[in-house]
DNA sequence: GTCTATATTGTGATAGAC
DNA sequence: GTCTATCACAATATAGAC
């Protein structure tokens, strides 16, 4: 698979457009001709940018997971004690879905798994776990501090902590009233601090 | 739109069929071609008793969401005490995601709501009120008897319950070694109690 | 109520010219 | 790299016989 580093300026701008489709209407909801209508192209050629759709989408979800990579980075240099970090993780969510309700790539990718190519799939596996591992130590960390309750787990914490966001943003969708993903991660922040 | 009292029984198992093939693709991830194959009747048939595909799915959601108000009821029952009842109801997530990991219906149309028919979206909308409303009454008398903190809202702690089980489905679909909703439920109720 | 047959549209993907 | 043209197939939906 192709590198994000050596992607032409069109090949980008097809990742951007299928990454904003998938998190609408997800891998089952969008077409080629979205993407290029989308972009300002014909159908074939996003195939020669991509030629599967399922390479296409692992291409977002990967190019997603390394962004997200590089915004937990600035989190931990931003942000000093776990409580804080926490905060800020919860903030990325909010950010997508506070424009129209974006999803999260791979939430919307892990609730369609079922029906995806295994090329997909793992990419989403893969973000799960970067993010889980981030969250464990952050939590970790935080309990070793005293500023996190020692119980339950650092593990199963974190695990609690991303669904929550997860969750918010699929129930948020389906209700006008709902409070999403930064007040979820509030609520819980609240209950776990010390 | 017909109520479920009047559905014949070969209506009932199409709907059976459309509610675990939703459960498990999504409204954009099934045909009326699979219905089919899975009820044992051909395509043209099953127009017969839902005219449209949307009118099927909202079927499927309005049913879901009608014996959810009767499992609640059932927990009102057999629990007396909120934390039991947060419990129980987490259960039956875990029920529902044992069993080949299942999404809830609710949860899969919520995170493809942008792209389905209002018809089936104001269905999703009454589920999750629902669910809203009913969590929240029973943090709320937990509250009240001392059992569950004071702090945050009732209804803050009621949608972050929701959305952590909604959110540990969708998790576990993309993971492997995911804890399920009933470990995301038990995590919440321990930091919950006073 | 169920069927065969068909209309119509959309899909992912390919061939080959420029 | 992009295009026109086209393929093979699947989708929702309808018409009309039984």
């Amino acid at each position: 698979m192709m590198p994000f580093a050596g992607m032409s300026a069109t090949a980008e701008r097809v990742v951007d457009a299928a990454e904003c489709l998938i998190q609408q209407h997800g891998y089952n909801g969008f077409s080629y001709e979205d993407v290029a209508r989308q972009v300002g192209i014909k159908k074939p050629s996003i195939h020669h940018h991509f030629s599967t759709k399922a390479e296409l989408a692992a291409m977002v979800a990967r190019r997603y997971t390394q962004r997200f990579r590089e915004q937990l980075h600035g989190i931990e240099e931003r942000h000093a004690i776990a409580p804080a970090r926490l905060k800020a993780y919860a903030a990325l969510f909010e950010q997508t879905f506070a424009d129209e309700k974006r999803l999260c790539v791979c939430g919307m990718l892990g609730a369609e798994a079922d029906s995806l190519p295994d090329e997909v799939t793992s990419e989403v596996t893969r973000f799960f776990k970067a993010n889980l591992d981030w969250l464990t130590a952050v939590v970790a960390e935080g309990q070793q501090a005293s500023l996190i309750r020692p119980k339950p787990s650092s593990a199963a914490i974190a695990e609690t902590f991303l669904c929550a966001l997860e969750g918010a943003m699929v129930v948020g969708r389906g209700m006008r009233s709902s409070r999403g993903p930064a007040a979820a991660g509030a609520v819980l922040l609240a209950t776990l601090r010390t």
